[in-house]
DNA sequence: GCAAAAGTGTTGAAGGTACACCCATGT
DNA sequence: ACATGGGTGTACCTTCAACACTTTTGC
């Protein structure tokens, strides 16, 4: 059946060709690093396995990516069926290809980093997870295959992304304020930031539009609260600004 | 033969476990664009193809991944059988994978970008390949499948990394002279530099060794011969320190 | 001596970092 | 009134960009 499957495709084109190529195949897969914004920690969704190999571990969601489908396609499909949730941002990390990082055969694995507003995405398991969950990015479980390894390749990115272009703006709730922002800066980043030089240099950008609300209910003086205007950034992308942000 | 082949692949674990999955899989490839340094153009590395789809056109070198060898393992394998090059620089870019993008079947590729040293690479032809030559960058031929869009995101990481990372001496001799280097720059970045302060900031990273040699035989002043020090480099790596030109 | 490219410093502008106090609100 | 985080400006230093002439060699 799988065979006449590639008959058939190889079959298609305006005259015969041959086959692409006769040997056995690496199966293909996408597995996702979703980011989502904690209390005060980032946070990474992760599924519990049901099946073998690595039953009953917690994984990246992910899976094989269908002959008729495109990888961003696999890799969103599977998000929504694993997990449950759909995220704003999701683009490429990179191939793992190792040849033993699957026990049962070999599986080539495009991972992807994802993000998405904590608020509105409560997961939920589906097929082949018993069950899907955030976890704080350093208080997760040892992962199945080599996830550690694709998690720590996100991370990584995330922290290059994050300074060079606006997509920190995609972990938050629509309206911000800049408290906030800073601690989302300061977890990915690992690091500490001045107030006010960050401020300063946010506000100069000209990217962040105040609402005039404020951010009543805090037992202490409410913060004003700003909304990213990605029009005036892409405005400006298109006269050759560069988004920096430390 | 093949179904049967997938069989034994499936049942290579401790215990008896499913075949990863039951539908048609995507087929595999790799290709690779492959810089190197004219006289006075960035070059890049293309075969003519001998086979349909495409025979007679011109394309990236590539291949399709074998079972049992990694992705990288595969890029440099096609590399040598179909151009006789061996780069020192090979790096993954992204997975391109449109589901329309080879008319035979569905094949997904992992893109590669490549440095060589021009001298050292004398391209010739082999396997399912007519002709392998150099072509300079922008006199290039249209090329087959996708790999227009491959070249462009090459080019534009490559622009990327020779910023923040020292792979530009891997295009150079191991010795040269700072306007070959500036040069070198100029071409990747498309854009003009500015003498006094380039060469300020290079030696400023005191990254390069002075051999003491001149480039003799030439019709003017001779410059002097530097050597990238990537010992150096990767001490001050270490202790935090961040390449940067331009 | 002429052509060709090598080599060399200074100045002004912009941007980055370090740093401490008062303010508005809830309890 | 006190606790909590919100909000603000300046001075110094580093870095970057702009810019032109003299030197050394081959022919």
């Amino acid at each position: 059946m799988r065979a006449a499957q590639h008959t058939r495709a190889g079959a298609r084109g305006t005259r015969p060709m041959a086959f692409t190529y006769e040997h056995p195949r690496p199966a293909l897969a996408v597995d996702c690093v979703v980011f989502g914004l904690g209390e005060r920690t980032l946070e990474l969704l992760l599924v519990e396995r049901d099946l073998e190999p690595f039953a009953g571990r917690w994984a990246l969601p992910g899976g094989f990516v269908r002959v008729d489908e495109s990888i961003d396609a696999a890799a969103r499909r599977e998000l929504l069926e694993e997990a449950g949730v759909s995220p704003d941002v999701l683009e490429q990390l990179r191939a793992f290809g190792d040849v033993g990082r699957d026990p049962r055969e070999r599986v080539v694995s495009i991972a992807h980093w994802a993000l998405v507003r904590g608020e509105r995405h409560r997961p939920r398991a589906a097929t082949d997870a018993r069950a899907a969950r955030w976890f704080p990015l350093d208080a997760r479980p040892p992962l199945a295959f080599d996830h550690d390894a694709i998690v720590a390749a996100a991370v990584e990115r995330l922290r290059v992304e994050v300074r060079w272009r606006p997509v920190g703006f995609d972990l938050l709730p629509e309206v911000f304020s800049l408290t906030e922002l800073q601690r989302l800066y300061e977890m990915v980043l690992g690091r500490p930031l001045d107030k006010r030089n960050f401020r300063k240099k946010v506000l100069a950008m000209e990217l962040l539009e105040d609402t005039g609300r404020l951010d009543e209910g805090v037992r202490h003086r409410p913060p004003r609260l700003y909304r990213f205007d990605r029009a005036a950034y892409e405005r400006l992308s298109r006269e050759g600004f560069a988004f920096r942000l430390e």
